[in-house]
DNA sequence: TAATGAAACGCAAACGATTGCTTAAAAAAT
DNA sequence: ATTTTTTAAGCAATCGTTTGCGTTTCATTA
C-alpha cells in the first residue's frame, strides 16, 4: 500500500508515465483534455510528488539551507521571519542549522547541506578565537558554485561573497556620540565571545568613536571575550571594588546587557544612577525593563529579507557582481543613560 | 566540472560503482585495502554523496519536519534548540516551517513536507477560531504510515498520535492557588486567540480552578480571543474606566503579558500594587521587568528533547504504542503578585 | 487527394546510489 | 589434489521523474 506515482497513474490511464509528467507539470505535450483527467485521477489517489525523484532529476531541490550561529538568540525569531516571508511564496523550503558558535559542527551542517542539494546557503559563518574558520570549506563552495550569502557576519577580504551586514563601528559611535552628547567621559565597552565578525567590529567602533570624539577610556573598561555571559558579573564587581568603574558601558549582545542589568542589582550599583547602560539588539521586553533599555537596534527582519532575496538572485544568476548590503542601526533611547549635564 | 559521483571514482579505480559504494558505506563486499584507497581518492576527488539519490533509492531522507505555530514566538528559541540537541548527534536535519496560525499555510507545510520525503514530523497544530484545522490531513499523513508527534498542542479525541505538552489546566490551578493564598479573590484571565489548543485548556483550568478554589470571576473578567495582543490595552482600559479591574489577571503567553504591563503603565494602573499579574512562558527578561514577573514556565527545552526524542522512536518503531507525554509547569514567583492579607 | 505541419503521446535513457544475484578468486577442508 | 567454503568484486535492475527523440494521429493547405 505504498504511495502512489506517476507510473501508478500511467496504469490506472492506460497512457504513459511521460505524458502523466507533461500533464502534471503543466508542461506542453497533453492535451487539456487529458491533462485534467489525470489531475483528477492524481487527486483521487492521493498522489504526491516525489521531490528527491525530482531533484535528483533536475539537481534543484528548492531548499535553502540556514546557518545559525546560536539558535537560542533572539535575533533569530525575526531573522527566521524575515527569510520565510521570502521564501514561502516562491516555494522555497528551509533547512535549518544551529552550530553553537562551533566551526567544526558548522562544517558538518554545510557538508551536510551540499550533500543534500540545496539550492543555496545563508549563513552567519563562525570565526573561533584562535582564528579558526571555514574560509576554505567556503571558498570550496564558491568555487563549485553553490549560492551562499553571509548575513549579521562575514570573512574579511572576501568580497567575492554576498553579504547583508550591519554597519557595527557606525553603531557604536551612535552610541558613544549619544553617550557624550549626554556628558559622559569615562565610558566602557563589554564585548561578547573573541573572534566573532560583529564583535571585532563593534570594537574597532569603539577604538575608533573614542579617538574621534576625543573619549578617554581605560584598558580595563574595554572587557574582551565575556563568554560565558554570566562573566560580566564579577568583572563589574571588580570594577566596582576598585572603584574604578566607567560611568557608561556599552553591551555588544542582548545576553551581556542582561547579565549587566542583573548584576548591577545584585551588586547594588543603580541604573542610570551610577552606571548608564546601552545595549544590543533590541527586543520586546527592552521597554518594560527597569531602567527601560537604551538599546541599539538591528533591522533585523529587514536582514533577513534581503539575505533571502539576494540569496535568491544569486542562485538565478551565478555569475551576477556581488550583493554587498550594510544597513544602519537605529539607536533607540529609554532610560538607561543619564544626563550628566 | 560537477561535482564526481560514485561511478566517477569507479572509473578511476577501475572498478565497479557497487563496490565503491559498499567501500563508501563500510558494507561487506569490499577488502579493507580496496576500501581505504577508494576513501582516499574519494576524498581527493572532493566527493560528496548525493542525498536525494540516496533518498530516493532508500526511502529515507534523515529530515525531519518542524511545524511551528508562529516562529516570532520566543518558545521556538528554547524548543528548536532542544530538538536539535537531540537531532543532531543522529544525524537528522531539520526542515522548518513557520505557519503563522495559518490552516493554509500549515497544510501547504505539510504536503511539502511529506512530497519531500521527510521521515518524521513535529508539529504544534493550529486550530482556527471556527474550529478549521488540518486534522483530516493529518490523519490521512497517519495511515500513510507519516510518523507525527504532535508538541505543545494536539487534538482533542486524538488519542492515537504521540504527543508532549504540558498540563496547562493545572498551570492555570498552580497560578490560581498562589494568588488565593496571597488573598486574591477578583481573578480574570487574559486569553489569546481563541480555538488553539493550550488557550483553549488554559480557560478550562481557570473555570476549573475558581470552582475548586470557590473563586468568583466575572465575564468581564475572562478576556477571550485577544488578538492582535496589543488589543489587551483597549480592554484594560475599559476596565479601568469602569471601576471594575478585578485584583489579578492571568497572561496567557508572553506577548500578551508584555502588552499588559505596557499597557498598565500608559493607564497608569501600578503593578502590583493596583494589579497583580502572573504571566505565561518564561523570558530571561521577566527577571528584569518592573517588576519582576511571576510567570509560569513551561519546561521548553525538554518538550524539545522528549519530541524529538519521540519521534525517532515512532520512526524506529511504526506500532509502538503512542508516547503520551504531559509535563508539569512551574510557577516561578517574582514580584507581580502582591500579598493583600 | 496527396503532401505538409502541428499536436499528442510513447519509448527509453538518464539522474546517483543501492542491493540481490552471479561469477571469480582465494582460502580452507577433505 | 580435489572439493567445499569463504571472500571479493561485477552485473544489472531499481527508486520516481524528466526529457529528447521518434511515432502516430489528425487537421490544414496546396
Amino acid at each position: 500500500m505504498d504511495r502512489p506515482t506517476i507510473k501508478d497513474i500511467a496504469k490506472v490511464l492506460n497512457i504513459s508515465p511521460s505524458t502523466v509528467s507533461r500533464a502534471l507539470s503543466g508542461k506542453p505535450g497533453a492535451s487539456e483534455e487529458l491533462r485534467k483527467k489525470v489531475l483528477k485521477t492524481a487527486e483521487e489517489m492521493g498522489y504526491m510528488k516525489n521531490l528527491s525523484a525530482q531533484s535528483l532529476k533536475n539537481s534543484k531541490s528548492k531548499i535553502i539551507g540556514i546557518i545559525a550561529f546560536d539558535i537560542r538568540n533572539p535575533f533569530f525569531l525575526d531573522f527566521l521571519k524575515g527569510v520565510e516571508d521570502v521564501l514561502f511564496p516562491r516555494e522555497y523550503k528551509i533547512l535549518l542549522s544551529t552550530v553553537d558558535e562551533n566551526v567544526d559542527k558548522e562544517r558538518t551542517y554545510l557538508n551536510w547541506m551540499v550533500s543534500q542539494g540545496v539550492d543555496g546557503i545563508l549563513s552567519s559563518p563562525i570565526t573561533e578565537k584562535n582564528g579558526k574558520s571555514n574560509l576554505k570549506l567556503y571558498q570550496n563552495f564558491y568555487k563549485m558554485g553553490v549560492p551562499i550569502v553571509f548575513y549579521d557576519r562575514m570573512f574579511y577580504n572576501q568580497e567575492q561573497f554576498d553579504y547583508v551586514i550591519v554597519d557595527n563601528q557606525d553603531a557604536i559611535i551612535q552610541a558613544l556620540m549619544h553617550l557624550k552628547e549626554n556628558g559622559h567621559e569615562n565610558i566602557g565597552i563589554f564585548l561578547s565571545k573573541k573572534g566573532i565578525f560583529t564583535i571585532e567590529e563593534r570594537l574597532k567602533g569603539f577604538l575608533k568613536g573614542c579617538e574621534l570624539l576625543n573619549i578617554k577610556t581605560r584598558k580595563e573598561w574595554i572587557c574582551e571575550d565575556i563568554y560565558p555571559h554570566e562573566k560580566a558579573f564579577d568583572i563589574l564587581k571588580n570594577l566596582k571594588e576598585k572603584s574604578h568603574l566607567p560611568t557608561a558601558i556599552i553591551a555588544t549582545n542582548n545576553n551581556i546587557t542582561k547579565n549587566i542589568v542583573s548584576s548591577s542589582r545584585k551588586l547594588n550599583i543603580k541604573i542610570p544612577d551610577e552606571l548608564s547602560l546601552i545595549g544590543f539588539d533590541d527586543t520586546p521586553e527592552n521597554e518594560l525593563i527597569a531602567p527601560p533599555l537604551t538599546t541599539i537596534k538591528q533591522p533585523i527582519l529587514e536582514i533577513g529579507k534581503i539575505a533571502a532575496t539576494a540569496l535568491l538572485s544569486r542562485i538565478e544568476d551565478r555569475f551576477a557582481k556581488p550583493m554587498r548590503v550594510v544597513l544602519k542601526t537605529e539607536l533607540i533611547t529609554r532610560g538607561s543613560v543619564r544626563n550628566l549635564k
